[in-house]
DNA sequence: CTACGAAGGATTGTCAACAATCAACCATGT
DNA sequence: ACATGGTTGATTGTTGACAATCCTTCGTAG
């Protein structure tokens, strides 16, 4: 039974259009603000205005765009605010996924080899080079990891978060150039480990430090002034409970 | 400022159609696995396919209804199992959300008085009467004391959690018939205080306890035999590392 | 009897035209 | 100058018809 035999995707035009106005927003086609005219795509598309409109909602969840009554859509406009809540929900589902899948032994889940082989992605020297490859890679692995659980419901909303989190960093055009890969990877490895070795606490600990690295990170790098008035924000205080940026 | 100035629902067709259905769907006038023909759909409400197809796809993300690809939608049928994960997601992130609504001192939250209210329903004997508005009451409460936290995005993924509840609890038959609605209302004043005075630790705790509880009741009442396999799944064991349905 | 293949009906996917709504603009009066 | 009221062009909301797809049933051959 080869993975070759996949679902068969065959997406409808709507899903079709959708993934380009996704493309089109997170590779910056679009900026945030900008209307989406059901006309206009549907004649650059080629299609009518049916499958736009339903690919324009498709959006809406994913909080790619605002809709509004009668006004039509226009590219969501995210603040550091939506940056700090998707991570807080990034570290407590992700917590609850790792403590299940030490549970139901993820390290004998049939697709941990999946799981490996995208952490060895990321020592690629060609994905380290490209920023947004690498990023992507990253949060590919932490998808697979996470997904072990076995949890579909939870594992979903993880994957969205992670897309929040791309989609956030373009926008905000903040940069995910870690300044040192090695350390990335090491702190993967550690919560790997912690799944491999059975060890719950080990893992959610391991996971939680990494998160809070990653804000950090992104605190230090965000170009923008208002951050000071951000990150009075309470919610900062429970993601940074440890020295900012370390570890 | 009167809050009789709001903001205009007027919600649009689509919106109306899948709130008919959503009610249909909860007040089990569509069973779990019942298609949604939009034709059908369609002459019964007297509008057009278009808005009955948009309503359809309304109600995905809210997992009330599964999408088929050309072969039409038919209505959700979850399992224990969803139970589960759900009361997980809403243990971890209500506990993320009260944290916060401590620190940013929700007791002086302008709409805590509104939560107050909503929790000395509860104590309705009109409302006590009746199992599911008592049920509708506790999540309304709830969902409002997470909201002091002021974290929007967080804030709907539990109220979309407790409408998954609400699914639930109606599609497996499951009863919320507490045997002491006293003993509800202990618990969120539990959970309030804590909040009240500003104990992050305490407000977790009880609201973990609480969960804990709402848990073993289901778990008590679930009349499936399949229960007990349900129960040997690891998520159980940590919602229920407390002596089921104690606190 | 089973497997394969071809109508037929039912249902979704798509489309282009019509109706309703909105924001902007201009005019008018105070 | 400001506020009010009407007009207009652009855009969304809605509709019914057409095309594509799927499931069922029936027929045929092995």
């Amino acid at each position: 039974m080869s993975a070759a035999f996949s679902p068969l995707p065959e997406a409808s035009t709507a899903d079709l259009v959708a993934q380009r106005l996704r493309d089109a927003i997170l590779d910056g086609s679009l900026r945030p603000g900008d209307r989406l005219v059901e006309h206009d795509l549907a004649a650059r598309f080629q299609v009518s205005r049916g499958p736009v409109r339903e690919a324009i909602r498709l959006l809406v969840p994913d909080g790619l765009v605002v809709l509004r009554r009668n006004r039509g859509a226009i590219v969501a406009s995210p603040t550091f605010d939506d940056v700090l809540e998707v991570y807080a929900v990034r570290m407590s589902l992700g917590s609850l996924a790792l403590a299940q899948a030490v549970y139901v032994d993820a390290a004998a889940h049939p697709e941990f080899g999946g799981v490996l082989i995208l952490l060895q992605r990321l020592s690629d020297p060609e994905v380290q080079a490209d920023a947004l490859l690498m990023m992507e890679a990253d949060l590919l692995f932490q998808d697979a990891l996470l997904a072990t659980s076995g949890l579909p419901r939870i594992t979903s909303m993880l994957d969205q978060s992670a897309r929040d989190v791309a989609f956030f960093v373009r926008m905000l055009g903040i940069t995910y150039d870690s300044s040192d890969h090695t350390d990335l990877i090491r702190r993967h490895e550690r919560v790997i480990n912690a799944v491999r070795e059975c060890d719950p606490e080990a893992a959610t600990e391991a996971w939680q430090a990494h998160i809070r690295h990653t804000v950090g990170e992104f605190a230090r790098r965000y170009p923008d002034a208002d951050i000071k008035g951000v990150f009075s924000h309470p919610l900062t205080e429970q993601l940074f409970d440890g020295p900012i940026g370390e570890d």
